[in-house]
DNA sequence: TTACAGGCTCCAGTAGGTGGAGGGTCAAGG
DNA sequence: CCTTGACCCTCCACCTACTGGAGCCTGTAA
């Protein structure tokens, strides 16, 4: 299968497919004329990437998860883990957001927002002191 | 003052400052050894970027707000949509993250974690087709 | 004078791609 | 047989917002 429908059917741009060759996550077979030959288990590879990645592993993260994907020994601890320290990220990074839209949400309200300069926004950025 | 200091006091990392001049949002003086040396009002903008920043506005928006915060004539309207833009960015960035979140929770609630191979997280990732 | 802290520039690298130039290839229609 | 257009290829540069390090200069205290 060309790049171009492997594209299609995993939701990858054609870009990044290459670009997870380059890093070597995939290893597609050339054809006589130089194209991407994409077998099956490759395919399967993508599809996987692309649902890792949209659960925001990353790349590093999804090399080991491939890795134990194909490993049939694996331990299911060691991939539990893995999401385990990811979800852990993940809700340090919502809980960071939650912070900085709680600030913000505040001071957009105290902001008239009209043609005055008069800034509650700006006041707060440049730490109270006088705005010039 | 020289940079150290003035990263000192503003939080800011000596390299952060070095190269917040070099994409032009501050312009410190020289002293004759080549130093730079940051004036009150250097110190306010690095300052504002600080916290600016740190509410994750970009860079950009950074430079557009540092405008606004210099124009004595500016309209807070001007602020107040820049800040909703922002928000709504944050907004959006939590949603998909509590999506991740709450997928990657399912995921590792039903795994067992064990030496066995048998993985849940895996199989969503692989798109149940089967396991090899 | 000699450390040593602090300053300087310049180059490279980070994550995870994206965009574009410049060129080869394949299939269909005229 | 030729052309057109859709694909494919490689390679290089760029994006965000910094960070790390090499190699060198300067200022200060003992």
């Amino acid at each position: 299968m060309n790049i171009g429908d492997v594209s299609a059917h995993s939701g990858l741009s054609v870009k990044t497919i290459r670009y997870y060759e380059d890093i070597g996550l995939v290893s597609p077979l050339r054809g006589g004329n130089g194209y991407r030959a994409f077998r099956k288990n490759e395919q399967h590879k993508l599809a996987f990437l692309g649902r890792a990645r949209s659960l925001g592993f990353t790349i590093d993260d999804c090399r080991t998860l491939l890795a134990l994907y194909e490993d049939e020994t694996r331990a299911s601890a060691d991939v539990k883990s893995i999401a385990n320290e990811h979800l852990e990220k993940i809700e340090n990074k919502i809980a960071s957001l939650e912070a900085m839209r709680c600030t913000l949400s505040h001071l957009i309200d105290e902001c008239a927002g009209d043609h005055r300069p008069d800034c509650p926004i700006l006041k707060d950025l440049c730490g109270c002191q006088d705005l010039e």
